[in-house]
Parts: structure tokens; C-alpha cells; sequence
DNA sequence: GCAAAACCGACCGCTTCGGTAGGATTTGGG
DNA sequence: CCCAAATCCTACCGAAGCGGTCGGTTTTGC
């Protein structure tokens, strides 16, 4: 599997935070028991995502999570980078300061890297599709009135 | 990281036996050698080469592996499949008879699965990376008078 | 002040990863 | 015919991550 739970999870918690049009705050119990996942276990997702400054917080009683900006400006890339950590294809890749990557096995001898090219391609691929969707999209995907699933998918 | 070093140390194994242009064998120790891995390691990757029928063996002295077809034949996904296993963005993904991917979560109450839409497109992107790149490619790039890396890649 | 909620850190059983070890079997060459 | 080289097979092992669980602390509205 390329993703964990900890993907699927957290993607279902944002776009039940998405669902919501009032602007006060959803209690986490009620996302749990809404999407059937273990409360404790959501608490650490969504410790990660406030980290990542994808949801805002309030504590106290009536307190709760919210997205903290509008879904249509939360691309997937970010909000699956914050509870996975970094997307790459492998472990040789590494962020450079420039924000590229790099295979540290580049200079084996004279040769090029004889994988590199095959993980820039997955790599592009993944974050082409990542970064290419937003929270608002998979808020309107999810509604039972929703457009035909093959037509967004085409969209792609 | 998307895969392990399954893939990474299988493709390079590959791309070695892409790389001889005799149709003699080459043993696996010549491999290691070249691309310094672990020899014992390298024999459990490459026995599930062999069972994806990607490669063909011969036993006993001045034995070794060669690829069982040629390589501009060969597609990467068939190769990280047979190293990784299923390539799917999550469990909850598999494979139905007519070869499609489905999401178990798929009829929570009425409304569609909300990270479906995110999946497919991830799975399609990977999937076209992996299925567009042949093993001819990557021998050809790991080559040091290969063209730029720019364009190839471009390509994709 | 009580209850509801966010927060925090430790723990735990399980599986996978990356690798090692030891052997058995097959085969060509001397 | 025997030895060395090679594939093949099974078992094991430490480390790490996954998918939680638990207990507790702090903050806040009513």
C-alpha cells in the first residue's frame, strides 16, 4: 500500500470538517462516531494536521476543530503530507534547499542512477494527482448528488 | 516513502541484466558486486522476479539469470508489482474480477466515499508512471552519453 | 465546580523491512 | 567422478512503523 490508515483517516476528519457550513467548531467525538473511527486514536491525526496549520483548535467545553482557511484553498498534497511526512517514492530522495529532489545514489562511478528516472516519473504522478485536488472537491465529490464519479476522476 | 528498497535494489537488478547484451547468464554475485547490495538479500528479490516470469534462471556452475524477454518489452509496473505486491493507495482497495479497483468503504450510509475520488487519481497517476516506463528506457538513461535527464522525464 | 473538550506522552501487540544463516540441489569443468 | 560455483529454500532476527489504547493534565462554558 502506498498510503496508511493515517491518510484515510485523517482525509475522511478534513472533509467532515469541510461538510460543516457554520463557522463554530465540531467536537472530535463527533467526527468519530460520524465516520466510525476510534476517538484516541483520531486525536493524534488531527495533532498533526493543527501542526501542519490545516485545522485551528478551541479547547474547553463547546470547543472543537475547524478548517483554518476555506476548503477550496487546501490542496491534498499538503493535508496528505502532514500525516504521512514527506511524499517520496523512496527513501534516497531528499528535499534540497531549492525544494527539489535528489537520489543520493547519483554518482555511482560514471553512471547515471539507473532508478532515477523511473521515481521522478511515480513521483510526478502522485504529486500531480495530490496537488491537483482540493478539499472542497472531495467535500462535493461526497455528496450523495454528486456528479458522476467517472466524470471527476476524468478530470484528473 | 511510497516503496521500499524492494523496488529499488530489484529495478537496479534488472536494469544490470537489461545492461549485458550476450544471451549468457550472470550470476547474482556479479551482481551484488557491481551495485554493492547484499547477495542473500538479492536472492529473495530475485526469486519473485522469477516466479512474475520476468526473468528465467539456469542452475548449477556458470549459471545466473537473464531476462526472460527483451526489455523494451518489459514495463516497470510489472516489476515493482512482483517486488511490492499490489500496487494500490490503500487497503481498502482491490482488485475485482473485471480488473478494476474498488473502496470497501464505498456505501457508508448514503453518501459516496469521500476519498475515493483522491485515490483513483493517485492510483491512476502511479499506475501511468509505472506502465509508461520500460525497462529499455531505464537501461538506456543509466547509460553516461543517455540524454538529458530534463527531457526524458518531460516525456512522461 | 462540574463536565466536556483539547492536549500530551507512554505503552503494546503485530507486521513488515532489511538482512543473515545454513543448508540442499543442480551443473559444468578438470 | 568429484569439486566448485551457482541457484534455491527455509528459518530466523533486530529494528521500525502501524494501529491503536490508556491515563492523565489543562482549558473552558454553563
Amino acid at each position: 500500500m502506498l498510503f496508511s490508515t493515517k491518510a484515510e483517516y485523517g482525509v475522511r476528519l478534513m472533509v467532515e470538517l469541510g461538510r460543516q457550513p457554520s463557522s463554530q467548531p465540531i467536537s472530535l467525538s463527533t467526527v468519530a462516531e460520524a465516520e466510525r473511527l476510534p476517538l484516541s486514536y483520531l486525536e493524534h491525526l488531527v495533532a498533526k494536521l493543527r501542526k501542519a496549520g490545516l485545522v485551528t483548535s478551541t479547547r474547553g467545553a463547546h470547543g472543537g476543530y475547524r478548517l483554518a482557511m476555506p476548503a477550496a484553498e487546501i490542496r491534498m498534497d499538503a493535508v496528505v503530507q502532514a500525516l504521512e511526512g514527506q511524499i517520496a517514492p523512496m527513501e534516497c530522495f531528499h528535499d534540497t534547499p531549492e525544494g527539489k529532489v535528489l537520489c543520493s545514489h547519483e554518482d555511482d562511478g560514471d553512471r547515471a542512477c539507473s532508478t532515477k528516472l523511473l521515481w521522478m516519473r511515480v513521483q510526478g504522478g502522485v504529486t500531480k494527482a495530490l496537488a491537483g485536488t482540493t478539499l472542497a472537491e472531495l467535500v462535493e465529490f461526497s455528496q450523495p448528488q454528486g456528479q458522476s464519479e467517472a466524470d471527476v476522476v476524468k478530470a484528473a
